[in-house]
DNA sequence: AGATCGAAAAGATCTAACCTATTTGTATTA
DNA sequence: TAATACAAATAGGTTAGATCTTTTCGATCT
């Protein structure tokens, strides 16, 4: 039975940063899921023997599987137990499951099928914008721009500015799931970018690509947008898979 | 303070189906959520007040606030107490949060972000099922298209068909992400599909769309195949459209 | 007066112990 | 043999209370 004294740390059960332990507990739990270490189909221990193998107790334990059941993860039912869900079940593009399936290094199939869905949403996004910005869309894009340049993509201030562009673009597309879609996949993606610079410093200026992009949204043009930001994407995939392949 | 008598009958303390309590507290707070009863900012009343104007324990309470918290709807830190999210926090994308969207009639403007998505994302994967299909896919939607013509879109048995050929479809591209957005998007326009057949018969023959879809994919030709996608979307949504202003 | 530190309060967070409901396999019975 | 009743396993749900975090407010010191 678990001792609850004062003079030892008792406060990281498991190896986690500031979350809540619920938090904590369904992090290591879908992280353990999506790397595959625990796979569709199998039950997990009973919640009784589980928490305390966790050192954490029942409630605790059982909301981290409520979170993982709201993202498709897991199934429970009495008598039955908890299993992992099938594959197809996931909610792959959940905020939280990108987030968990990119801190255990994930597949390179899984990069180039995030990849190929960027190259069907954003140059679309792109068009989008060309045809609905408005003049305070435009005002964002073009600061953010600006800071971009003055920065460079190597410090987080240029890094910053360039998420501030592509999302002023995405909100001047006025579609609230493509923005929802759009931006969890970016931000997801941006971790491996920050991976990539750190191993070499960038391979090529990205503002002409950047401004040319810019200008097409200012020309109210959709079918010059979507070729440029095609480009763009393009792009972002060969410096990524150059990273991956070193 | 709550009794619990036996002689009344407490299983359904609020309006729901036969889901678990912690279920149904989530997905009644979450269409009040989506249904904008309540608002982005609100701060919900503490966990023991709350609790106990749902007739609820705290721990079946705290449990519904994991989900929601999980997909985004809400915030909840010690002091502040637990608030909704700013819209932009929101995993519109996310099954659950569809389905909810759809009880309680959505903002046709959403519907028209939804079929946006879906012109974007449907027409691109079906050409990359041409590309990629193996035989077994092309049996499964030959298959699922015969059923479809036997029945008719006017039976749950046709309409089953037309789902599996569209999931045939989707599968065929082989690409996990996609297929996580395509089909929840499309489940979700699905009720609004069977709703509008209720009021009117089907007012054309779907067939012979689906089948030029079918013979792209055969043929491998994936300019084809998005051609009549686009189509098909396109159909889906005039009727949809039609069957909002009746 | 202003800054700094500490105590208090409010809320979520977490624990523990216990009871209930659901499901499914199995033995019993018609 | 088929329907039915029982039993066991497991998640689901309740309660009461202790603990932790964060913010606010006031006292003290400069």
């Amino acid at each position: 039975m678990r001792q609850l004294r004062g003079h030892e740390d008792i406060r990281l059960p498991l190896a986690s940063g500031s979350r809540r332990i619920h938090g904590s507990v369904a992090r290591d739990l879908g992280v353990a899921i999506l790397s595959g270490r625990y796979a569709p189909g199998d039950v997990l221990p009973g919640e009784i023997e589980f928490s305390e193998q966790l050192k954490v107790s029942r409630t605790a334990y059982r909301e981290a599987i409520r979170i993982l059941s709201a993202k498709g993860l897991v199934e429970s039912r009495p008598r039955t137990g908890t299993r992992v869900s099938q594959r197809s079940r996931w909610n792959l593009l959940d905020p939280d499951i990108l987030a968990w399936t990119f801190e255990s290094e994930p597949s390179e199939a899984f990069i180039r099928d995030l990849f190929e869905l960027r190259m069907i949403v954003e140059p679309a996004a792109a068009a989008l914008a060309a045809a609905r910005r408005s003049g305070v869309d435009l005002a964002r894009m073009g600061h953010s721009l600006e800071e971009m340049g003055r920065h460079g993509l190597s410090t987080d201030d240029g890094r910053a500015a360039d998420q501030a562009f592509h999302t002023a673009i995405l909100e001047a597309a006025r579609n609230g799931p493509l923005i929802a879609l759009s931006s969890s996949i970016a931000a997801a993606v941006t971790w491996t970018t920050i991976f990539k610079h750190r191993r070499q410093s960038l391979p090529r200026n990205p503002m002409p690509d950047h401004r040319a992009l810019y200008e097409a949204i200012v020309a109210g043009d959709p079918e010059a947008a979507r070729r440029t930001m095609t480009e763009l994407v393009r792009l972002a995939l060969a410096d990524t898979e150059l990273a991956l392949r070193p």
